[in-house]
DNA sequence: GGTGAGCTTCTTTAC
DNA sequence: GAAGCTCACC
């Protein structure tokens, strides 16, 4: 059943509509009933249909949603994916309009900013580096090309950055190639100038559903505007109070700029919350309450009080990693609970190899979902430069990536000469390999090895169009020498074993894919790990950042000491809000058992450091709080049921490991 | 041109 | 404390 404002939400299908969306208020429900509603009154076909998220984890979950909610056929077509997945596919379908060629690639974080250090002066410190990478990046979030940003520049040192930005750009272009930002700032481009295609575009996306909305930037929310057009039948759902994204350009003012920019848009507002004990959240208004609000929001829940908040002191941080592990390896034998109703949440990814070592050493099954672990695996780069290079011989970043992976007689030396010759012949690295001019120029034994290499991706290359991705990638596997490298470096042994299992990983990626192999690399490079495995029953650790929109039975939060959360860095620059929002969406994510720890000590660099609590516990309210200490003095018998569960776990575990 | 010992640096958060 | 990088040697 709806509560009348989430059915007014979903009734309202013409027009703007903003839902201002209270943790726990179910706006993923509202989302997904709304698309079923869409489709069910016959109003908009799945096909027409487009749900925007910000992150694959949350694309996913709402795959899933709405799969459960519309049996049968009725959502075919639909389309639920992240805003760059959507600017990628923008980009694909109209490349030709945006300058690029089939095959295009998309470069990671990584691959941008070895282009930018390679354009800054020899010698230029990392600050330099990062501070330009943050203004080009800032100013595409802006949707601001490189003429714009050097218009809107207020300082020499933005100047400098819009110079730079145009020079990275030429560069990208002469790759064939776009990075992360270009995924929303081209196809935003294209459809402001371009009123056929734009025209296009809004006939085939009729209606828009945007998730977490808070988090949109400028470029995004242009985007947005541009794809529904004057018709405007979109649904923004969002909450200001979980705004935790303005780091990477996500301006909460969107919220506000939406009701000016449409005056007959919708506003509702949900604020009875269906997922949290009372005194979760009553602990979390109280903390987010140190917030200034232009508009509060009053969170109310039919739910119990629920136990209390648990607040523990750990000595250091692999002593609380074993705490937390212990903790619920005991709850989950005692209660009979699922492993995926226990969540750990972390501000760090670093934070979760304690946690990943104490539950190993229980047995305690875990998933750990974050960042892009998977693709930034060495291996798994290797294999994707050889199949970006296959997908585009102007991929210089992918060309210098393969040519060295394997090992091939090929340095620096013979590279750069290689690069001042593709310079002066105004060729990609890839197309000048091919030129037998060129390579006649170098020396011999190079010379010849980079030779064989050009042949090889040449024949992988040609083969390309009668494959699937899958066969392809095999090919690669086969014929690369990726393997037998690995092999020759680590031996037979464990650490070779890991590796080859993520190329095997990457095959059964791609297996049963119907897009072609370079349409396919660049989708697969906005995936991270977790994104296509299914991490079954198992305990889920994560980041905060990554648990926005989930839910659980039981969540942890680990290191919760001031300069951790909040973050030194965000305090340095003035952000205590966000991080306060941060441990509000953590929080929130309680269903209801809620334990927050934190370290007297931790190992940074190698050394041990003195810790102080955060700040944010002493906003917690005492009444909803539970202090356990390190002495505990927790409740004597409990200890003992405790002691005793985990001595029993760890006899079994050891029977059972016998042999 | 490739390799390994010793040096530095590093921690936000994500597409 | 580990990963990544530089420089000296094969």
């Amino acid at each position: 059943m709806l509560n009348p404002q989430q059915r007014a939400a979903v009734d309202t299908t013409e027009g703007p509509v903003l839902v201002l969306a209270g943790a726990g208020s179910g706006k993923t429900r509202v989302i997904t009933e709304k698309i079923a509603h869409l489709i069910a009154t016959g109003r908009v076909a799945a096909k027409h249909i487009a749900a925007i998220t910000f992150t694959n984890k949350a694309a996913k979950e709402m795959r899933e949603r709405v799969a459960k909610r519309i049996k049968g056929d009725a959502a075919e077509g639909l389309t639920v994916c992240t805003f760059h997945s959507m600017g990628l596919k923008i980009l694909q379908i109209e490349h030709e309009a945006a300058g690029l060629r089939r095959g295009f690639s998309v470069f990671d974080a990584d691959d941008s900013a070895a282009q930018i250090r390679d354009l800054l002066p020899k010698g230029a410190d990392r600050d330099t580096l990062e501070s330009v990478k943050a203004l080009i990046s800032r100013a595409k979030n802006e949707g601001l090309d490189p003429e714009g940003a050097a218009a809107a520049a207020q300082s020499p040192r933005e100047r400098e950055a819009a110079d730079i930005y145009g020079h990275y750009q030429r560069r990208l272009s002469a790759f064939n190639a776009v990075d992360f930002d270009d995924l929303i700032r081209l196809p935003l481009k294209l459809l402001e100038e371009n009123a056929d295609l734009a025209g296009g575009w809004r006939e085939r996306l009729r209606y828009l559903l945007v998730d977490e909305y808070q988090d949109t930037n400028g470029a995004q929310y242009r985007l947005l505007k541009a794809l529904a057009g004057p018709k405007a039948n979109f649904t923004c759902v969002g909450d200001d109070d979980q705004s935790i994204y303005a780091w990477r350009g996500a301006d909460p003012e969107n919220i506000m700029r939406l009701g000016r920019d449409f005056p007959q848009l919708r506003v509702i507002t949900l604020e009875q919350n269906y997922r949290c004990a009372r005194r979760i959240l009553r602990a979390a208004n109280a903390v987010i309450a140190n917030n200034p609000h232009e508009h509060p929001k009053q969170l109310w829940s039919e739910h119990d009080d629920g136990p209390p908040i648990r607040v523990v002191e750990c000595d250091n941080n692999e002593q609380e990693a074993e705490r937390v592990a212990a903790e619920i390896a005991f709850q989950q034998e005692r209660d009979k609970r699922p492993w995926h109703d226990f969540a750990i949440l972390f501000r760090g990814n670093h934070q979760s190899k304690p946690l990943e070592k104490a539950l190993q050493m229980l047995r305690v099954p875990y998933h750990l979902s974050g960042g892009t672990a998977f693709l930034d695996r060495g291996e798994v780069k290797d294999a994707m430069a050889w199949l970006r290079l296959i997908a585009n011989p102007d991929d210089d970043a992918a060309f210098l990536r393969a040519v060295g992976a394997p090992k091939r007689e090929i340095g620096q030396t013979t590279l750069a000469k290689l690069s001042e010759l593709a310079g002066q012949l105004h060729l990609s690295l890839g197309r000048a390999a091919e030129r037998t001019d060129v390579v006649s120029r170098l020396a011999s034994r190079p010379g010849a090895a980079l030779d064989g290499f050009t042949r090889l991706v040449h024949e992988l290359r040609s083969q390309a169009g009668r494959l699937t991705a899958a066969d392809l990638y095999r090919q690669v596997i086969e014929h690369s020498g990726l393997l037998p490298a690995l092999r020759a470096e680590h031996g037979e042994g464990p650490a070779y074993q890991r590796r080859r299992e993520n190329l095997e990983e990457l095959a059964n990626w791609l297996d049963g894919e119907r897009a072609s192999p370079g349409d396919l690399v660049a989708q697969l490079s906005l995936l991270s790990h977790s994104d296509r495995d299914n991490p079954g029953n198992t305990v889920r650790l994560m980041s905060l950042h990554a648990a926005k929109g989930l839910e659980f039975h039981a969540v942890f939060m680990i290191g919760a000491e001031d300069g951790l959360l909040p973050h030194q860095a965000s305090l340095d620059e003035g952000r205590l809000e966000e991080e306060r929002r941060l441990m509000y969406v953590g929080m929130t994510r309680a269903k209801r058992l809620l334990q927050i720890s934190h370290s007297r000590r931790a190992r940074r660099y190698g050394e041990l450091v003195k810790l102080e609590p955060s700040r944010f516990l002493a906003e917690l309210p005492d009444a909803e709080v539970h202090r356990i200490g390190d002495n505990s003095e927790q409740d004597q018998s409990e200890k003992q049921v405790r002691a005793e569960t985990h001595m029993a776990r760890i006899a079994a575990l050891l029977g059972g490991d016998a042999g």
